[in-house]
DNA sequence: TTAACATACATAAGAAAGCGATGTATATAA
DNA sequence: TTATATACATCGCTTTCTTATGTATGTTAA
C-alpha cells in the first residue's frame, strides 16, 4: 500500500469509507489519486490492495455500486450504503482511539 | 492484540522498541502489563503476538536478551542493541509520519 | 508510428502479522 | 482444590497487503 510503510495495515477500509463521506461517490482509480494528492505522493495505494478492499466493503453491505461508461472506459462508482454511513462513524472513532493510544505508547504528544 | 481493534497491526515492533528506550530492559510479561497500564486496559497485548515479535526483533539483531530466575520463575529480559537504538529512531519517525498522514486522510485534526 | 504513460478495471500467489488456542510450570489466594 | 497470576512458548488459521500479471482504451512524445 505504501512507499515503505507497514503501518497502514488495517486502516484502508476506514480511509476509503471516510473519503466517501466527503465525496458522496468515487471510483477506484479516483480514490488512488485522491490518497496520493492528500499525502503529497507519500502514500501510493496499490490496486492489489484497493480493489479487494472495495469488493469486501461491498460484500459486507457498506458500499453500493453503479457502473458508468465515460470516454469509452468503464467506471465503477462506489457510495456509502445506509449501513456504511453508520459504520464509518464507528470506524472513525476506533481510528481516533487508536491514534490516541499509539501516541501514548510512543510518547508522541499530539503535534501542536 | 487488542480489545476489538485491527488497527495496531504493524505498530507492535515500534511500541516494543520504544518501551525499551525508556525502561532499558524489560521482560515479556512486564511489557504486556505496561501496555495495559498505559492504555488503561484498552489494549491487551496477546502472547501469540508479543513473543513471536520479540523473537523476531532479537533475530533481526535489534534486541539482546539475558535470562534470570526470579522467585523460581524464568524471566527473559530484553534490551536494545546498538542497532536497535538506531532503528528505534527511524521507526518512531515512521510512526509520526504515519499518524500525520492518517489524520490528514481521516480529517482528524491533531487534538489540541 | 510506435513506445511510453495514463486511465480503469480485476485476480492470483505469496509473505507477514496478529488471533485464538494450547501447552508447560510455579506461586498464591479463595 | 480450584481459580488466578506470573512467565515462557508454539501452532494453525485468518486477514491484509505486495508483487505480478492480465485486459482494454486514450494520449503524448520520440
Amino acid at each position: 500500500m505504501t512507499v515503505n510503510n507497514e503501518l497502514f495495515k488495517g486502516t484502508l477500509q476506514t480511509i476509503i469509507l471516510n473519503l466517501l463521506v466527503e465525496n458522496e461517490r468515487m471510483y477506484g482509480y479516483e480514490i488512488t489519486q485522491k490518497v496520493k494528492a492528500i499525502t503529497q505522493g507519500e502514500l501510493m495505494l496499490k490496486e492489489g490492495a484497493l480493489y479487494p478492499a472495495l469488493h469486501k466493503l461491498e460484500a459486507d453491505g457498506l458500499l453500493e455500486t453503479t457502473t458508468e461508461v465515460v470516454d469509452n472506459r468503464v467506471r465503477k462508482y462506489y457510495a456509502l450504503s445506509k449501513d456504511g454511513e453508520k459504520e464509518v462513524i464507528n470506524k472513525l472513532q476506533d481510528a481516533k482511539d487508536f491514534i490516541a493510544h499509539l501516541q501514548l505508547l510512543l510518547n508522541l504528544k499530539p503535534s501542536f
